[in-house]
DNA sequence: TTGTATGCGTTATCAC
DNA sequence: GTGATAACGCATACAA
C-alpha cells in the first residue's frame, strides 16, 4: 500500500496494514509474528503482539483462504440425515477433519430435484467432497473428479479412478442368511430396496445367493419397503404378516426397518423368535436393548466418515490412495431364534461374532 | 499457513483473465456477462459464453467471497451429534441455508477440552454463528457477539442482547408432571441433569413445581444420568429400581433416557405403567412405537434449528431480532397410566393433545 | 532481522 | 458498450 494512503476509519474490521502502523512495522513482519514463518527479534515480536491484542485483531480468513486458494474444508453429501447410521458416519467425518483443523460441509439432497446443483454448489466451496452411495449419479460423480476436485464415495464400489470406502456386505449377508437356514427357517423374506442403495442391494444378493444354494425359492423373498426408518419397516411387516403367506424369517436391510417389522409382528400377534425370526443390520444402540434382542451386522459406521475424510486429506495432499472395504462382523442375539445370553440382555459373548472382511 | 490449509497444485485452474482473453474481450466484460451486471451486446455476450463453456470456467468462490467479504455460510455447534434430537436440529438448520443458498457448518465439540479454539476457529469461516445450549460458556458467547458476528444462542435463555431460539419447557414440565401425580402416583422420581442442559434444568425445575404445590417431598425427586442416551437412562434406571425405594413414577429429561428407563424396568420385573410410570420428552418417532407407548412432550425440534438459521440471516442483513419461544405439546400415551388409544399403537386423539405457549 | 513489492481472482469505478 | 485499473487482506520472494 502507497504512502500517505491512510485507510478510512468507522466500523471496518483491522487488517495487518492497522497492526502494522500501530506496531511501527511492515506488514511482512505482522504475518512473519503471526505465522512463525521467519525469526523476528523478540522486542519487535512483542510490539507487534501488543498491538495484535490492542486492536483485538484476527487475520481474515476470507484472505488467507484465498491466497492460499485453500477452503480449509472438505464436504459430505447424503440423501438424507436421519437416523443413528448418518449420525455415526458424520460424526466419523467430522471427527478426522478437526484433527486435521479443517471444516466439515454437510449437505443432505433430500431427494430435492436441484440436488445436483446443491452439489456442485458445494463442490465449489470444499477442497475435496464425499458421496455417499447413490445420492447423485455416477457420471455427475466423475465430473466432480475431472474438474479437479478431490472426491471419494462412501458406501459403494468405486467410480471410475474415485477411490471407495465400504463395508463388507455380500459375504456377511450370506453368512446371516445361512444362519438363518441353519435355524430351519425356509420361508426367508428379505426387506429392503435393493435400487436405493449400493448397501442394500449387496446384502439382498447375499441374502438371495444363500437360499438358492440351499435350494429355497427366492420368487417371492424380496419385500421392498420404499425407506430406511422404522415407520416404512412396520408398513412392509403389516403388509408382509397380512398376506397369508406368514414368512419364517424377515432379515432387514437395516436395524430401524427390523425394529418397525417387529413392532408390524407383534402388533399382528406374532411371537419372536417363536413365529418369526427377524435380523437388522448395522448394529446400532438400539439392537442390543431392544426385546428379543436383535441379531445383525456391526459395522464401522463412524469409521467410515473417518476413513472417507482421511483418504480426501491424502488426495489433498496429492498421495496415492485405494479403495478400502472395512470389516464388518456378526452379531447374534434373540431375534433370529438363539438362546438369551447368561451375561444379560444385550450381552455378548465373544464366541457370538464373527468377522468377515474382503471384497463384498 | 493455517491449519487445515495446503496449497493445491497441479494445472492452474482457468480465470477471468483466460476466459477475456479467450472471447477476446476485457475481464469487466466477462464479469457483467455471468453477473449481468451491466448491459452487454449480445454478440459479445454469447462469445464469452462460449469461453466459459470451452474453458470449463466456473468462477473462483475463494475470490467471490473475498471480495465480497462473506462467507456464505452460517455455523451451528452442539456438544454432541448423536440422538434424533440433534438430527433434527441439524434438519431443520440446513433447509433455511439450502433455500437461502448458504453453506451449514457444523460443529460438535464432544467435551473436547479446546472446545473454545475449535469455537472461536468456526467463528472465523461463517457470516453467522448459532450455539446450542451450554456447549460454550456464556461470557465466551458474548465475546463472539462483541466481534461484531451476528449470533443466536438456541436451547437457552438469551444471553445479554443475543437473541435466543427455544421451546417451553417449564410449564409444560408442570403440567405434564401433574398429569402424573393425577394418575395417583406421588414417589416421582426426575432422571436427568439439570446441569447439563437449560432444557432439562427448565424441566426438572417445572417437574418440581408440581411436587412441591401437591405437597409431595422433593429431597429425593432428582436422579442424574450423566448423558441424554438409551444407555445412560438405563443404567440410571438400574441403580433407581435395584435401591429399595421404588419410584412410582420416573420423567424423564428425554425419550431416549425414558426409553432406558423402560428397559431398566423390565430387567428389573416392572411391569410399565402398573408398577412404574414412565415419561419422556421430545417426542421422538420412536415414542409411539414403543410398548407401552411413551406418554412424552412433543417439540418442534426442525423448527428450532430453522429458526436459528432463519434469525442468523436477518441479523446478517441488518434486521432487528427478537428472541422465539416454541410451543410444545403435551402427548399422552400409555406409559404413564392412561389407557391404550382405539386408533391402535401410537395413535392419538386430539383430545389427548395439550398445547402450551409461553416464557418457560 | 526487516522492509518492499507482487500476486491471488474477483467485483466495481472510473474513463472512453 | 467496453476497457483499463484499483481495491479486498494476506503471504511471500526478493532486497537490503
Amino acid at each position: 500500500m502507497p504512502d500517505g494512503m491512510t485507510k478510512r476509519d468507522g466500523g471496518r474490521r483491522p487488517s495487518v496494514y492497522d497492526v502494522a502502523r500501530h506496531a511501527d512495522v511492515s506488514i511482512a513482519t505482522v504475518s512473519r509474528v503471526l505465522r512463525g514463518s521467519a525469526p523476528v527479534a523478540t522486542s519487535t515480536r512483542q510490539r507487534v503482539l501488543a498491538a495484535v491484542d490492542e486492536l483485538r485483531w484476527r487475520p481474515s480468513r476470507l484472505a488467507r483462504a484465498f491466497v492460499a486458494q485453500s477452503h480449509g474444508a472438505i464436504g459430505i453429501v447424503f440423501p438424507d440425515l436421519g437416523g443413528p447410521y448418518y449420525a455415526q458416519v458424520i460424526a466419523g467425518f467430522e471427527r478426522e477433519c478437526v484433527e486435521r483443523g479443517a471444516a466439515a460441509l454437510i449437505l443432505a439432497t433430500h431427494g430435492r430435484d436441484n440436488a445436483a446443483q446443491l452439489v456442485m454448489d458445494l463442490a465449489d466451496r470444499v477442497d475435496g467432497i464425499a458421496v455417499m452411495g447413490r445420492t447423485v449419479g455416477d457420471e455427475f460423480v466423475a465430473d466432480l473428479s475431472r474438474r479437479d476436485l478431490p472426491a471419494v464415495v462412501l458406501a459403494r464400489p468405486p467410480v471410475g479412478t474415485i477411490p471407495a470406502v465400504r463395508a463388507s456386505n455380500l459375504a456377511m449377508a450370506e453368512t446371516l442368511a445361512r444362519h438363518v437356514l441353519d435355524h430351519g427357517r425356509r420361508g426367508v423374506v428379505f426387506v429392503g430396496d435393493p435400487d436405493l442403495s449400493p448397501d442394500v442391494s449387496e446384502r439382498w444378493r447375499g441374502v438371495r445367493r444363500a437360499l438358492r444354494r440351499a435350494g429355497v425359492d427366492t420368487t417371492t423373498a424380496l419385500k421392498s419397503c420404499g425407506g430406511f426408518d422404522v415407520e416404512h419397516g412396520y408398513k412392509a411387516g403389516l403388509e408382509l404378516f397380512g398376506a397369508g403367506n406368514d414368512p419364517e424369517a424377515v432379515m432387514c436391510a437395516n436395524d430401524e426397518v427390523a425394529t418397525g417389522v417387529v413392532s408390524a409382528a407383534e402388533v399382528s400377534g406374532l411371537r419372536i423368535p417363536d413365529d418369526v425370526a427377524v435380523t437388522g443390520w448395522d448394529d446400532t444402540t438400539t439392537a442390543s436393548r431392544q426385546r428379543p434382542s436383535l441379531t445383525t451386522v456391526q459395522q464401522p459406521m463412524r469409521e467410515l466418515g473417518a476413513r472417507a475424510a482421511a483418504m480426501l486429506f491424502a488426495l489433498i495432499d496429492g498421495a496415492d490412495v485405494k479403495s478400502a472395504v472395512l470389516r464388518t462382523s456378526l452379531v447374534i442375539r434373540e431375534s433370529c431364534g438363539c438362546r438369551p445370553q447368561p451375561g444379560g440382555v444385550g450381552q455378548l459373548r465373544a464366541a457370538n461374532r464373527t468377522q468377515h472382511q474382503g471384497r463384498p
